[in-house]
DNA sequence: CCCAAACTAAACTGTATGGTCTATAATAGC
DNA sequence: GCTATTATAGACCATACAGTTTAGTTTGGG
């Protein structure tokens, strides 16, 4: 089955290589991970993992890129308009939260720091992928708000920025720093709160 | 000369080797950088740098500690009260955005990132000499300028790390994920007048 | 049941690197 | 000037790792 998408990659195995490739890049970044445990991860031998990419690079990069695309999947979706304001924020902000808190995002994060000199286009995908079409989809919403009368924004794209930086505050840093493993939710709530009353203070109407 | 300091740092070349490895290590990272090439970069031979750090692992602790330090040092020094909050934000923000923007503020908040797992006392070291540092002279003004009547704040904390994530915005993010080599003074403009906006809109009085 | 393609384990190559050692030279206090 | 400390170059060792090769095994379509 499935024979009938020969174009792109060849062979079952493409997906297990995959998989094993992004559990240890994504723990140990790209010096740190070894093709040998790579392809141990993988269930899968050395030369099978050469068969399918030719370099050690490219499979980071197919990876990387991969996991930015999932990224830009589990970003925020708005839907729901006809709830107030403050509180469509405040929704929005708990998924944000939730998403910056998890494991995944900071890996991710870290990796694409780590390695964005070494791989240009990496810095650009992760940007891509997540600030910015976060600052897309926010922007979207904040011009409905604004449509509503609800808030009252001059620079849409500022204030998305905004807004995702203090959401941001504090948490995303401690943990990426390892100062804490988790925040409480009594953390969260004072961030969330305070970003919501900020943005409301600014622009609210 | 200097004979008399013998006790912790023994010999005279211990300057010019951690010179010589925080331009590797800063440029390079922890595993792209090879002893040979920093014994090089230091005009030192390897014999001698063993001499002074048993391992690559504690010399580069060192190195990183001591950048962490020098970042404390460059911090932002508040010093003028009599000056109008709106005009004492604004020239914060920009010197916040000088030290922001700069060559080392990258290369230091990169290193650390990606070496703050393996390392985790460099986190902690990080966060201490940068945002908690700045977190605490931000609170320090905050708090003059509330006894002044100038602002109104309740959680002193909070409003600092929401000041700084604002006056990050956008152009860190790009930096660091080399989207864009340097910002334009209007760029610039945009995101401190907007965090200044946002700040006296939720604490003016 | 056969055969070709895909896969496997494992040995192998070459290179880079962390760290050590040795034999020699500079440096300074006495 | 003599001697002890400190530094030097560079050979050297062991290891880890990217990538290749080989010789054999699994798999599935015809």
């Amino acid at each position: 089955m499935d024979g009938n998408t020969p174009e792109i990659k060849r062979g079952r195995k493409y997906d297990q290589v995959i998989a094993g490739a992004r559990d240890v890049f994504l723990a140990q970044g790209f010096e740190g991970a070894s093709v040998d445990l790579i392809a141990r991860e993988a269930g899968v031998s050395k030369a099978t993992l050469y068969s399918y990419f030719p370099d050690k690079r490219i499979l980071f990069i197919e990876v990387a890129k991969q996991e930015c695309a999932s990224q830009a999947d589990r970003a925020l979706q708005v839907d729901s308009t006809d709830v107030p304001v403050r509180e469509m924020l405040t929704i929005m902000s708990h998924k944000m939260m939730e998403f910056l808190t998890s494991n995944f995002a900071q890996r991710i994060f870290r990796i694409c720091v780590a390695e964005s000199d070494r791989f240009p286009e990496l810095g650009r995908e992760f940007y891509a992928s997540g600030p910015k079409l976060l600052e897309d989809r926010l922007s979207e919403y904040f011009k409905h708000a604004c449509e509503r009368g609800e808030l009252k924004i001059d620079d849409l794209g500022l204030a998305a920025m905004q807004f995702q930086e203090l959401v941001k505050s504090e948490i995303f840093v401690k943990m990426i720093f390892n100062i804490i493993e988790k925040p409480t939710d009594a953390e969260v709530d004072r961030i969330i709160d305070g970003a919501v009353d900020m943005f409301l203070a600014r622009y609210g109407v």
